[in-house]
DNA sequence: CCGCTGACTGCGG
DNA sequence: ACCGCAGCCAGCG
């Protein structure tokens, strides 16, 4: 009930609330931290995006922000002190 | 059941 | 460091 009940889609969710302001994570570490099998299973959670959540906490394994919605992401991560260059953002001193 | 798509990745050039 | 691409696999028609 704690989680093993839950749809996929919501342990995504919650995953994704766990991040703290000033921080991200990858697809990939949201899925390995969940158990799923592939990343793209986080991102097409997130595709729908029905629920006002962090989303932007969320890149691509190297860094890069999402596609089409960099403009958007960039704003937002900044506006909680992460700093986005080209583009990208450095894991190595944002990731949770 | 089949084929296509996608907010992904890792590897190779 | 920057592409391009094949591999993966759940979701949808």
């Amino acid at each position: 009930m704690t989680r093993a009940n839950a749809s996929v889609d919501e342990r995504v969710k919650a995953a994704v609330r766990t991040i703290p302001e000033g921080y991200v994570m990858t697809y990939g570490d949201i899925a390995r931290r969940l158990g799923l099998k592939t990343a793209r299973q986080v991102g097409t959670v997130l595709a729908r995006g029905s629920d006002p959540i962090p989303w932007h906490r969320v890149l691509h394994a190297n860094g890069m922000l999402v596609e089409g919605l960099s403009a958007e992401q960039s704003r937002l991560l900044r506006s909680e002190r992460i700093e986005v260059h080209r583009g990208r953002v450095n894991l190595k001193q944002y990731r949770w």
